[in-house]
DNA sequence: GATATTTATGTTACCGATAACATTAAAGTA
DNA sequence: TACTTTAATGTTATCGGTAACATAAATATC
């Protein structure tokens, strides 16, 4: 391992100089300068980021936790957090905390160990929280995105899910539909409570009724679809939903998937629509309606907040920013 | 923050002997054992890695790289990394670089400045020779993922272009297509060349003419597209393919895009089968012929056998594992 | 020309953890 | 009982940088 002492004699100067040259801090002549640089060049030096770390206590590193890399719409906020770190000098860890406080919580051990400068994270479940709480302990700041936890007071990025639930169940309304499920993700994410919420708000609004037994409650993931499905195959005939609102994308496919396997057909039979779009190679066979949501703007804005924040040019109150979403009318959604 | 010495104050012993205690080495009695762990336990301390990676120069980070993670491929050998490494108690830095070998070169840089343990790389082109030779440089393992590199000696592990290409190449001359087009990626890519030697031995091996206006040159990511197509438009009629091999997933979504846009039919007027299956979603109404390669496995055995280097417990020869790739044929090849 | 100021460089101590060696107390052995 | 061994704990030095202070040489000021 080349070190600065390494540079320090072949320049013969101190290694306190080969430092100032590294940082371009305090005086050095252009002729030292000039002999430490080709020092550096010739051994092909790179700092070691732990001795650093170590006295200034600044990383330059910042971490996005998701909670699905299979899902395209946290890919895409990964690929915007990574354009934005990397455009301003910081680098960037992902993890995947995978729905499950465990690993959110040993993922943050590790990031605080490695003295990260901050995070930015969708968190996993309202249990978050203690996690979040270590975050602060450590006085490390973090963005929330996509999601909020209650109790938990800090900058934010999401989207609007009152509005894009609103929009996407008005659309279902206009094509007639009376008898609508949501599947829902778990109601210990926020984005689940505030889309079950304005659903249920939105069907007052017209007038329609709102049956308990048309509210699912799955996963975000890939679980418990069966559970879900032996319900919703036990309702009455005409108890039966004409139109679906799946919570996500992922909950979207997975249905769609259930009901061919029982000959359903979608949207002849029923209409399925959710919330966030689907890998772009979908536009192929362009078939879910969907409210899309800007995700790699979350990621890209959510990690300038975060630096704003990190290096204290962030006001002091928190920030909240909501960015809008889309309904995009596809072959899923038809009229009844 | 705190450190060991605030537990060693709390617990009354001895820094050294916190630091036995956290890493379970030498001599501890069940009495300072406890009495650390209880101040340990009240401070929630975390061990700062900065400090430990300067004396045991050993930090439990692997990385992985990859070329483009909106591409499934990608998503799922980062999935299949994440699970190994969590599970063998390391860490994972997963760094995009874009087919960009200068991105590459930063993250290279950045991991040596880490200090990461090893490093599971999906080199961009044949230049990442200089990258991989600076690892080296550093002592710092790495598994060549996916993709081969000239010059470069290491442990391997990919997926069979060979096999694959006959495969899907038979498929299609087994439906009666004898002018078959080939949309490569760029031939400094280890993968790119295989599939092209195999194409043409192929076509060759079952009595076809090999033409040079039926190969083009295109790019594993998005890009040049529109050269693409230029050049294939202006083929005379009689020329024209009947059958396209793109040589990955996302150079066959856009070519299905490309070719539709001029009221081209696949697979009416022209089959298409590529490399690599797509996100799972698609099976919701599966489309593309491909030759599916077990991306889970490339990441999760491609962490083992770092680990296995990084611990030295792998033979002092490089190993080379080829994972075998599974035809599925699906709606996009015809008879012709 | 003597003193004050600035510029360029070096020295020392420390960040948090641990390896290597040192010490003390307890247990085992002749 | 005296002496060796082992167990349990402590002390010191070090990893690779850098902040803070120290010093020497060059330049400016009166």
């Amino acid at each position: 391992m080349v070190t600065i002492y390494d540079i320090s004699k072949l320049a013969e100067v101190s290694p306190m100089t080969v430092s100032r040259v590294i940082n371009q801090s305090g005086k050095v002549s252009e002729a030292t300068r000039a002999k430490v640089e080709k020092a550096i060049e010739e051994l092909n030096y790179i700092p070691n980021a732990s001795a650093r770390y170590l006295t200034a206590k600044k990383s330059k590193i910042l971490s996005l936790i998701i909670t699905d890399i299979n899902n395209p719409f946290f890919t895409k906020v990964a690929r915007g957090a990574e354009d934005k770190a990397k455009q301003l000098g910081y680098r960037l860890m992902l993890c995947n905390s995978d729905e499950d406080i465990h690993k959110e919580s040993d993922y943050i051990n590790m990031l605080i160990s490695t003295g990260v400068d901050g995070v930015l994270i969708t968190p996993s479940e309202d249990k978050s929280k203690k996690n979040l709480r270590t975050l602060t302990k450590y006085k490390i700041p973090f963005i929330l995105l996509d999601r909020k936890v209650e109790g938990i007071a800090s900058d934010e990025i999401h989207g609007d899910s009152q509005e894009g639930t609103r929009k996407v169940l008005q659309h279902l309304i206009e094509l007639g539909h009376e008898k609508i499920a949501i599947i829902n993700g778990p109601l210990d994410v926020s984005t689940a409570r505030e889309r079950q919420d304005t659903y249920i708000e939105t069907l007052q609004t017209h007038g329609l009724p709102v049956k308990d037994d048309l509210i699912f409650q799955s996963h975000y993931k890939n679980k418990n679809k069966d559970e879900v499905f032996s319900k919703l195959l036990s309702l009455d005939k005409d108890e039966w939903p004409t139109a679906i609102f799946a919570a996500n994308n992922i909950i979207a496919i997975n249905t769609i998937k259930e009901l061919r396997k029982r000959s359903i057909r979608v949207p002849e039979d029923i209409s399925v629509v959710c919330f966030d779009d689907l890998d772009p190679a979908y536009d192929l066979d362009p078939f879910l309606t969907v409210v899309s949501q800007p995700a790699y703007q979350f990621g890209y804005t959510g990690i300038q907040m975060l630096i704003d924040r990190v290096e204290k040019n962030a006001p002091s109150e928190f920030r909240k920013i909501v960015l809008p979403s889309e309904l995009i009318v596809r072959r899923s959604s038809a009229s009844i």
